[in-house]
DNA sequence: ATGTGTTAATTAACTTCGTCAAGAATTTAA
DNA sequence: TTAAATTCTTGACGAAGTTAATTAACACAT
């Protein structure tokens, strides 16, 4: 069961969701467009969205242009990205991230702190030190009641708790309650790619599309699927978890056991061991191995290319499994992409099956501050939906 | 849009088909406890089985034991299995299987009838013919009035069009309403394996799963998943095919393009050729190597073994990607199982990720007239759901 | 400028679905 | 026989959405 309802926001009713959520995402549009595009009533569409307007979320825009032709003109309905902000805070092992955004999820404000110690009184203690700094940065205390908090993971955001983090070495922490108590903020809790999924469907490239994955390249490899319109969470927890799709029966082993795994072949880890075993020189950094790469040292350009096909492979698993309309690709380990893209796009057209080919792939790295805003996007859908995934 | 309403089932509202599912599927039920699974008011509950009673198609038992204690025993409600007949045909390339069930989707009669001539027209005819007589063969006539086709393919149930079947060379055939004319039954069309999962989902090992997925194994490798109640269809029509994961990058070419997919290691076909390469017997038949596999033969053995393994790879994939409930694995190539199922179960022991690992893997061979009788539960379904995938 | 047609939004009456609370039915236990 | 327990039914009520009619705001032609 949900542990708190934030409340203020006037959700009555699926039919106040559906609009509020369309105007969210597809910017202005008017009532009867709206009315068209959900199946309801254009009065339904009228009575669901006066609250709203009440409230100052939403505003009419008596604007300009109506289009051709005859006929009252539309007031189209917009949102009021200021009426409300939202924190969002990325814990990783290393490090805090934390973001004000609008009710678009548009950064307003970021800030990073380093973190020194994973016991959970300091981390908590640091969050809420951060927050404090990122509403007195700039206008946002009056107007700010939701944290969203983001971490790698296993995490329940109903209970609002972190039931296994490697990263943090915490077991059954009720992350989101301590929080609360410390900040003053409704908190939601959000396992790190879920967030970013959630961002995704519904203020990136995942809005209007009923299905589609987010995937994320880095020190690990995850994805996560939303599949009609839901997030994919597994029965038994675990579900997107690409970086562990078989790939190479011949291929190195994988810390989780398995063998050819694409994260035992695609991980920066997994590279950076590569391109050392290559060249034969075991103090090879990253760094050096993505420059001399660019460069165009055939050996280093072998690595990125195999990282880039384990990639394909992986994803064309994925798409053939699920036929998602589209695929964003992002994380850490996309900003050297142009090592990257050309191998993965052609491993995904050679493996991708008839008409799967046509889902969309998009490749982009991805801020550091989009994890934060993923989890202050998953703050910002708390209060508008009622208790989906 | 939705080609006709087959109408006469009392489905008026989202809670009658709740109830009804939930009486046809976890069998006789009492009232509390189905609005207690259901989230429903008690109330409720009557109110909608009510209509369904009077139509026959639940009865209420006034039946023996209430359990322990005091309190007015229950009166569970049950199905009356035989208030409606349905027909299920499954079209192959070479033969046409017939069978009559009842609401449970329980076999009750089946015919074959061999398919000479791939021409719409005369596999109409045949189809009508096979239907005479199965509704000839028992008392069926004045109570079927619903009739389901599966075929391999890309099959649109909306439209009840055949969209492309490379079995029978087909392109844009509106084979429901050519059906229902030369028939005169409601029906329904769907893909032979999202058919097959449907009688999984509602009469089979699906009950009660919120996600699963149903593996085939034959001459070709196909699946469907089930996701939070819903099948899942693919943005562009193509979904659920592990027979084109990648999982060996140095295998064998496949049909489709790629390399090293499942079907080009595991499908009927590829046992075979593997079989003759490797015992050098161009004129090897498959009887015979199944024979000599169990027999001891190391290489044919050997030749199981691997293709057990594609598959334990391929399921490895699907699970790591979805986390689904319970997975079933079946089909004509299932008949040999014996050969296939350690080492199904060992690939997929080691490649499973965490608690992905729980899913619970059913392996059963297919008798043939399961394909059938999937057809009759898309046909079953089709009178108590409103439009749903 | 002024009616006329056209599209957008609102209003009002009604339908439908389901909840709630009270009570009827039917058993066990004292 | 009465009390307690439990299931099922009933009817009043309320929420959400629909349809149909009305009002609003414009473009355009005369």
């Amino acid at each position: 069961m949900p542990r708190r309802t934030p409340g203020r926001a006037p959700i009555t009713s699926p039919a106040a969701a559906t609009v509020f959520e369309l105007v969210m995402t597809q910017g202005p549009v008017s009532r009867v467009e709206i009315a068209r595009r959900t199946g309801l009533s254009s009065a339904a569409v009228t009575k669901a969205a006066r609250p709203f307007i009440e409230a100052g979320y939403l505003t009419e825009m008596t604007s300009g242009r109506t289009g051709p032709g005859a006929g009252r003109p539309a007031s189209p309905l917009a949102i009021r990205p200021d009426r409300e902000y939202f924190v969002g805070i990325k814990i990783t092992g290393d490090d805090l991230i934390g973001v004000v955004t609008d009710l678009r999820a548009d950064v307003r404000c970021s800030y990073h702190h380093t973190l020194g110690d994973h016991e959970v009184d300091h981390v908590v203690a640091a969050v809420a030190e951060l927050v404090t700094r990122l509403l007195d940065a700039g206008d946002y205390r009056g107007r700010t009641h939701c944290l969203g908090v983001a971490l790698s993971g296993d995490v329940d955001r109903e209970s609002g708790q972190v039931r296994y983090s490697p990263f943090l070495g915490w077991r059954g922490v009720p992350l989101a309650e301590l929080l609360e108590d410390a900040t003053g903020l409704t908190t939601t809790l959000e396992n790190d790619v879920k967030a970013l999924t959630v961002a995704e469907q519904w203020f990136g490239d995942g809005v209007g599309a009923s299905s589609f994955a987010v995937v994320t390249v880095g020190a690990g490899i995850g994805s996560a699927l939303v599949v009609n319109g839901g997030l994919v969470s597994g029965a038994y927890g675990v579900a997107g978890e690409i970086g562990h799709v078989p790939i190479s029966p011949a291929g190195p082993a994988c810390h989780c056991g398995g063998t050819g795994c694409v994260e035992a072949i695609a991980s920066t880890g997994a590279i950076i061991d590569r391109a050392r075993a290559t060249t034969g020189e075991p103090e090879l950094t990253m760094e050096q191995a993505v420059h001399r790469a660019r460069g165009g040292d055939p050996k280093l350009r072998e690595v990125f290319a195999t990282a880039g096909n384990a990639i394909g492979l992986g994803l064309a698993a994925l798409v053939n499994l699920f036929g998602p309309e589209r695929v964003v690709v992002s994380g850490e380990g996309l900003e050297t992409f142009d090592l990257f893209e050309e191998q993965i796009r052609t491993t995904f057209a050679a493996q991708a099956f008839g008409s799967a080919r046509r889902c969309v792939l998009v490749l982009r790295p991805q801020p550091f501050e989009q994890w934060a805003r993923g989890a202050a996007a998953v703050a910002v859908r708390s209060l508008f939906t009622t208790g989906q995934p």
